[in-house]
DNA sequence: CGATTAGTTGACTCTATTCAAGCAGCGTGG
DNA sequence: CCACGCTGCTTGAATAGAGTCAACTAATCG
């Protein structure tokens, strides 16, 4: 039921004008005064305010002014009651901000189709701002993209480096780019992997800080620029948008709490099942059976988080247990299923 | 500069308005009837709309309803142009959703303060829209914890198990809580530790998924439940509330890609410094010179990700160097910045 | 006060890393 | 066209570092 919060000196039009708004199925407060008019807004949180001009106390406008001060009533339809003959006084109403006005003496069609019009067009406002129209649903970000420059990377050329001041969000077009993390010891350690179709670089723009991982093409890679700007404004103005990004972080989290189980306790016969399938889902999308996995050793160590031999010596034990097969460097798995049961 | 579209039939009005609207140093687009004020909305995206009510081909109220559907216009702030004697067309317009109305004859007064006061209302909805009052700041999620039913929960007591469907956001009173995958052999690792004021559960919840780790209370712990409905209501709809939950997110990625180049190639000693030193500046948030880590060694080895014998070899080790300092069990960190520096 | 749990130390084992060296493919320049 | 060097891949041997098992001690709890 909507709440309605009617401030009006007159005993007589007050009660009126309530009984018409309960009958309607309102639940209706009401005020004599506009600074009972205010308490009372504040404390119940109307849906619709409604409010006579010439009062004692605080006068409407006055209420109008407070309300709007006021981070909880700011947005809440505000609709003046006023005589005929208060041309101006209407007038000023409205360009301090009033939503819409009611003109006394008044039917009760005049007052319902007023607060309904009013309550209708705030319950748009509201649905447009929480769920935008679906056809907007994926579009919001990869809108984003479209008509942007396209920087091309080759293999192994940096698209930032580790330390490196965000300035644009990236957009991969085609190509393949790992995300590593570099250790003291100058080891590397792959903590993403992206495709075509997937944003980059999105969480030290979000966080407002540098990069902390350095990212890298694995082949030759086309990429569009979204300025820093584009991206904030919708990140700040589009509740879709937000949520998708949301989505993605989430997502990101649960990937990397399942690599650090992994990485902590596994044996490098899981980490490599692991990595060998991880690199399958993410690049393998259309499940192809004879898939191959074209990646050089040192990446696939530094996904692994093993050394180079170490790898290597568990591909051959995987070939030699026909687990997975080797055609000049690239990798297809022919028995997912078991090396899936080895992580597990 | 503001863009104000003007849609109104008759030449001399129109030319004389915009002229005005001109010299109030807006950019103003005009239409000779509807149809044309339609398309040229959608293309030209205005800032503020005024049109007449009575023109050839399609009319203002035509006008208004179909900018009303389309997502791009719905909240342009939308003026109708009327004659004096029209009463019933205004309020006609009004209750179709107008924001409001200039009676012709007018004055450039009267327009320019119509203008002016929608363009500010409009502006002051945005704002609040992308930037809440700092005040309401922290407040919005906290809030959502006030007046909450509290759990209790004994020392080592699950909060909820991996598998679980989550039904709700839990938030920290006091005590201090871990979250804790556990692989196929039984090893625990402990991916994230809470603390007073901090939120828990939330990813599962945003991500509508089951529970994928296990939290634990460390030590006694008072726990708000907070009903998912409420959650996704707050997040669904309020900015701030989405963008603290996304600084949250990234914060804790960051976190994890440390924790996971740290667990994939570090010595043991670098394990258990790390341990200790999240262990401190999550905790020991003020910074207290004689701060007591009191943890048992088991859950020590499970951030550290390690075994519990070889953990205590460490803290031994530790101890010898002087690097820390134990008392009865709790230990307290004599020598942070060398602890520091065996990480880089 | 006995029993259970947490903490600690020792000895052994084993896995993965490191260092070293050989091999294969590839492009380049003479 | 071939030799050369380069890079990436692979295998071998030695080593170190951490995990495991076992035993023992200290603390805690009913």
């Amino acid at each position: 039921m909507k709440k309605v919060l009617l401030i009006e000196d007159n005993e007589n039009i007050r009660n009126n004008t309530a009984e018409i708004l309960e009958l309607a199925n309102y639940k209706v407060f009401t005020a004599d005064n506009g600074k009972k008019g205010v308490e009372l807004a504040l404390k119940e949180n109307p849906d619709l305010i409604i409010s006579d001009i010439i009062m004692p106390v605080l006068d409407g406008y006055g209420v109008l002014h407070a309300l709007q001060k006021n981070q909880k009533t700011m947005n809440t339809p505000f609709i003046f009651l006023t005589a005929k003959i208060g041309k101006l006084d209407l007038r000023k109403g409205m360009e301090l901000g009033a939503d819409d006005y009611i003109t006394k003496p008044f039917t009760g069609t005049d007052l319902l189709n007023a607060v309904e019009g009013r309550l209708k067009k705030k319950e748009l406002l509201n649905r447009q701002l929480s769920e935008p129209d679906e056809e907007d649903e994926q579009d919001m970000l990869t809108n984003l993209t479209e008509g942007r420059n396209i920087n091309k990377y080759k293999k192994n050329q940096v698209i930032y480096f580790e330390g490196n001041r965000p300035a644009r969000l990236f957009y991969i077009q085609n190509g393949k780019v790992k995300i590593y993390k570099t250790n003291d010891n100058g080891k590397e350690l792959v903590v993403e992997l992206f495709k075509s179709g997937d944003f980059l670089g999105y969480a030290a723009l979000l966080e407002g800080t540098n990069y902390k991982e350095t990212a890298e093409a694995m082949e030759d890679t086309e990429i569009a620029v979204i300025p820093k700007e584009d991206f904030e404004e919708l990140v700040n103005h589009d509740f879709k948008a937000a949520r998708e990004i949301i989505r993605m972080l989430t997502k990101n989290i649960a990937e990397k709490e399942d690599h650090l189980l992994s990485l902590a306790y596994d044996s490098l016969r899981k980490k490599v099942a692991d990595a060998l399938l991880t690199l399958d889902s993410k690049y393998n999308t259309e499940g192809t059976r004879d898939f191959c996995i074209d990646i050089s050793r040192e990446n696939l160590a530094t996904i692994a988080g093993t050394a180079t031999e170490s790898l290597i010596r568990t591909l051959t034990d995987f070939k030699n247990e026909s687990l997975i097969e080797m055609k000049r460097g690239s990798i297809v798995l022919r028995n997912k299923n078991k090396l899936r049961s080895m992580l597990c």
